[in-house]
RNA sequence: GCCCGGGUAGCUCAGUUGGUAGAGCACGUGACUGAAAAUCACGGUGUCGGCGGUUCGACUCCGUCCCCGGGCA
């Protein structure tokens, strides 16, 4: 980050406004408000996702991606910017949001990041392992496997990293054996340094939105049904028909495994919704977990019991 | 009105010689280095319907009242 750095130092650094927050806690809308007001006075601004859910262009209507009468003109870059064959990773995102970073500042525009994605952010800040592509066949065998098995073939050619995991944590147990298998060095190893991160390199003005907990669980659950009434179930049939392996992250978003359950039957419509309410307000409680503990404590944290107002549009401004 | 059955955690319920209670789901807290809307770890959160009584001690036994479901009128 950038707080060693000189007054003057630091006013050289391109700006970089940061909008974070939990699901549904209206940070795109403030995204928005922001750029116009910066507009307003002249800046060009542009409004960069960072949400992993609505990179993916099969998920319109299921990732709350704004439309473009939302976007009110604000050009939007990261929007269902990867095909749902295509799994994104944190890096491959991180590497997307430099580039579009650059180009929002070789043309004078304030870059506005906004999302609920705590990794890609970090990611983005502070870089990552430089890991290389992992081999197809390694990362196919690697998931092909039974948690059981993998912990056991972890324990056995990555016993440090096997130790630090909890033998059920099937993700991070998969993504050690595929390291240490594909690369021939353990995790550890290339976890002792991080590539690519830009954050000394901007002038960050984060803000993060913390608002009350029975006010999001209510807009959450108002949001799915609205998804539903507004084109979900064909979203999902649509996304379905492609046929693609039900283990990339496009199946994966919440709604997808809901939607798909009462398309094949073994759902009511009011059981599907009542689930992915629950499923996203299960994903908010994660975020607020991560946001309170994993961002530097020194960003700012803003508690709500409304919508975002305009005072905060003003703070992300202030130079 | 009478007769049954039932009131225990947010929900569905378990709880035999009377010793202040426990399961599932829900929910909460936390972790987080390339699938992160992922993955995982931990946690019982309770005037056992109310009020009296018996008892050293009552979710448990007795009385009474209230509420819910079913039946008979």
């Amino acid at each position: 980050m950038s707080t060693d750095l000189s007054p003057s130092c630091a006013a050289s650094l391109p700006p970089l406004a940061l909008i974070a927050g939990p699901t549904a806690s209206g940070k795109s809308d403030l995204a928005v408000r922001t750029a116009l007001a910066h507009m307003a006075k002249g800046g060009k601004a542009v409004v960069i996702n960072a949400d992993s859910a609505q990179v993916y262009a099969d998920l319109a209507v299921l990732s709350a991606r704004p439309t473009d009468a939302e976007m009110q003109g604000v050009p939007h870059r990261l929007f269902g910017a990867w095909d749902g064959a295509d799994p994104c990773s944190a890096a491959d995102w991180a590497a997307a949001a430099r580039a579009e970073i650059a180009a929002a500042h070789a043309e004078g525009a304030l870059p506005i990041l906004v999302g609920g994605t705590g990794l890609y952010i970090r990611t983005l800040l502070d870089g990552i392992a430089p890991v290389p592509p992992i081999e197809a066949d390694v990362r196919a065998e690697v998931r092909a496997m039974t948690v059981e098995a993998a912990y056991a073939a972890l324990t056995a050619e990555d016993p440090a990293r096997a130790a630090a995991l909890a033998p059920a944590d099937a993700a991070r147990i998969a993504r050690a054996l595929e390291v240490v298998r594909s690369t021939g060095r353990p995790l550890a190893e290339w976890q002792a340094q991080t590539a690519g991160g830009i954050g000394a390199a901007v002038t960050l003005r984060p803000l993060i939105l913390m608002p009350e907990r029975a006010w999001l669980y209510e807009r959450c659950d108002r949001r799915f049904a609205m998804m539903w009434a507004n084109g979900a179930v064909a979203e999902v049939e649509a996304l379905l028909a492609r046929k693609l392996d039900p283990a990339l992250p496009v199946m994966r978003a919440i709604g997808v495994p809901e939607v798909t359950a009462f398309l094949a039957g073994n759902a009511t419509e009011a059981e599907a919704v009542a689930a992915g309410s629950q499923a996203t307000r299960r994903y908010a409680k994660r975020q607020y977990t991560w946001l309170r503990h994993q961002p530097p404590a020194a960003w700012h944290r803003v508690t709500l019991d409304n919508s975002p107002p305009d005072s905060l549009v003003e703070a992300l401004l202030r130079a």
